[in-house]
DNA sequence: AATATTAATGACTCATGGGTCATTAATATC
DNA sequence: GATATTAATGACCCATGAGTCATTAATATT
């Protein structure tokens, strides 16, 4: 077989193939020869770069979670001028589309598939992810509090209230798609969350401030 | 080995060692025989009373889930004197306290796991489970709305707004569950659902119906 | 008691796929 | 151009575990 020896690239690759690979077929599913193929090289390269399949799983979630957070976070650094409303509804409207990309909704899939059998990688997850996006709906919240604009919820309460219904969605429009029912659009659903999460659902007489 | 001839009660029994184990390992991580040793049985027998390994899977996850659903089922009607909000509110409490089960939420976790590999049971529990819970959904909606009481959302986002942070907590509360900090209990976090959803985030003069 | 039936066994087969390692080919160094 | 270094190969090993099936033991039938 043809050989190129280009080291520094290989890493990237073997992750990009094994996004692919892990999203067709699963994790259980996907033959280190398959993402091996996928890169442009044998089954032994990867392991020069990998200790386990395993390494490859861990690596690539934190990847794909750092890029998505990373840039969640910049979006509420950026809100510090506006309301904390608005900047939640920016959160949730980024995280929403965000999320409905399969590629990127991997990871938490995953993860969740995955810490079953090997918990170290809820608890990557839990430490690396779900501590930074605490931090923001935290912030978001004490700000919006501070601000006379929010009730006095707890944060716990309000992390699963954002974010439940997006991972809902997202497990409804992969998981548990229905080719015959194609749901709503990730932005008319992350607005109609939005809105619900500020407004309730109960009728009330518009005397907001 | 001694044997006994029990035929009607294996499958219930299986699917008991099966839960326990599916629980413990993950479905990939579990073995047939340890299912069939927790049974009292051999390998072989199991066999006799399950086409494969994914029969087993398949059957737990429609137990499981029928008579989950089919207490919430019961609930909702039961409910048809009393008020909507009241419906909605022991509907989350109910759902909640349950899903915070391990044994129980073992279901929609390995439904999770399993369907990249076999998308037939993510359409399995789509069919079977989750057309009954959006049915209940709508049901209170509609009289909600009738009432007056509810404002007029579309039923997929209620469907996200009231599912997902349930979802969410079961998966705080298990894959991603910190041992060194837990979490809120299941009843003191669907309250705070339940007024969250209910009254949404935002300070207003309350002047509700 | 003899015979038929079927629940249950457990040793077996066989495909699979993760991980290894001696070898080879590409680059770097002198 | 010779030598050293290391990226990459791919044949190989081996544990694993799903599923099978001839056999055996427990009940049912006569």
């Amino acid at each position: 077989m043809a050989r190129k020896r280009r080291p520094a690239a290989r890493p990237e690759e073997i992750l990009d193939a094994a996004l692919a690979v892990f999203t067709e077929m699963g994790f259980a599913g996907a033959r280190v020869e398959d993402i091996a193929t996928r890169a442009g090289l044998s089954k032994g390269a990867v392991y020069v770069y990998f200790d386990s399949k395993h390494a490859i799983l861990t690596a690539l979630v934190r990847r794909l979670a750092d890029r998505v957070i990373g840039a969640a976070e910049a979006l509420v650094e950026a809100g510090a001028a506006v309301s904390a409303e608005q900047t939640l509804r920016s959160l949730l409207g980024f995280i929403a589309v965000q999320m409905s990309d399969p590629k990127i909704s991997a990871a938490p899939r995953l993860v969740i598939a995955e810490s079953q059998r090997f918990p170290e990688i809820g608890a990557m997850y839990r430490d690396v992810v779900l501590a930074r996006v605490r931090r923001l709906i935290a912030r978001i919240l004490e700000k919006g509090i501070a601000q006379g604009a929010f009730r006095d919820v707890a944060p716990e309460v309000l992390l699963r209230l954002c974010g439940g219904p997006i991972v809902a969605h997202m497990f409804l429009t992969t998981v548990f798609a229905d080719p015959d029912a194609p749901g709503p659009a990730p932005d008319v659903i992350a607005k109609g969350i939005a809105d619900m999460v500020l407004n309730g659902l109960k009728v009330r007489q518009e005397t907001a401030t």
